[in-house]
DNA sequence: CTCGCAAGTAAATCACAATTTACTTAGCAA
DNA sequence: TTGCTAAGTAAATTGTGATTTACTTGCGAG
């Protein structure tokens, strides 16, 4: 039976979870035009031509990709009080564990298609959890303003880098992250 | 002799800043991959060949595209106790005429090589002179914080769309850009 | 053991758009 | 008027990468 300690050489389930892995690691450093399917297969030790068998297309891969890396958690499992503070500390921590969801949904402007999805996904697995956490008359605008502060970050720390927000950011860019944020949950 | 207003049919001149026009066109609207030659030439009468005749590439004709777009006067002409209100009347008040350059440089994270183009025409052209205006020992990272907040607001209201930021915006959505903005000046 | 099928592969195909090439034509100059 | 050159065009070329196809092989059931 597959358990997760399976050896075997072919293993179906493994192989499709091999790819997604490396999916989310090429697709959330490389610009979805650049990522290419014998990269991602690459990594993953497999064949291109596997993820149409997987996956049915590479949309559909980055769709999932995507869907794999969205988590509010990070985001609501802090305390509102100190939000910003936690927030402003996690995105300056570079973490070569973990993968960075934004830079998959700043790459997903590359095309209509990936936007779309990126919309929809951004939508259910983002701003609508989020939105009930804030809570409010105008949760939906202070959820919109957090992401957009996030994603303005990390444009310019990941894809188009400026000097202030390389590595760990200096202290004056953490305070006002920090606080920027603080101000949008406060209110 | 080749004033602006020659009728003949043939002008280089003319051809070139009509491909250019269309050009920052369909680069401000359409993600760098999908904007093809054929579309652009095509919008401007033009024929596709041409571009590769007085650009060079595609990416060259990117490169003259943004940095034409790109106009700091945008930011430092404005009084600086009003920046952030004014910034953000601009920013909500969509407009047909002007090209707004900052889908174009979301969209040339597409690529490394455009990324690379953005890069260097954002520090030339908008980074040093708004540093300038801005002065002081932080101004680099102000300036920086400033292309966050406005490229996350325009990511979520042009490219990646996002309810609250549609259109004109609401109120809140208005006074938010506004004190972000104005609190990144203030220091 | 061996058969059948799921897993995996290599190579062909398809699609598409940038760029190049070889050609045509408008317009100016002598 | 005639030719020469710059401007413009149509079609061929190239390059690339996703997807499909036809094939091979590992592996477990019976």
């Amino acid at each position: 039976m597959s358990d997760g300690s399976d050896l075997r050489k072919r293993n179906a389930e493994r192989t499709r979870e091999a790819i997604l892995a490396a999916a989310q690691d090429v697709f959330s450093t490389t610009p979805y035009g650049e990522a290419s399917l014998k990269e991602i297969t690459h990594r993953a030790g497999a064949n291109p031509a596997l993820v149409s068998r997987y996956f049915g297309s590479k949309e559909k891969l980055f769709e999932e990709a995507l869907s794999g890396a969205l988590d509010v958690g990070m985001l609501t499992s802090v305390p509102r009080d100190r939000f910003g503070e936690a927030i402003a500390e996690l995105f300056t921590t570079p973490s070569q564990t973990r993968i960075n969801p934004l830079p998959m949904l700043i790459f997903s402007a590359a095309n209509k298609e990936t936007q779309a999805i990126a919309v929809a996904l951004l939508h259910k697995k983002i701003m609508q959890p989020l939105e009930r956490w804030i809570g409010g008359a105008d949760a939906a605008a202070r959820a919109a303003e957090i992401m957009a502060v996030s994603t303005g970050f990390f444009t310019f720390q990941l894809i188009l880098p400026l000097q202030p927000f390389q590595g760990r950011a200096d202290e004056g860019v953490r305070q006002w992250l920090a606080r920027s944020l603080q101000a949008i949950i406060d209110g």
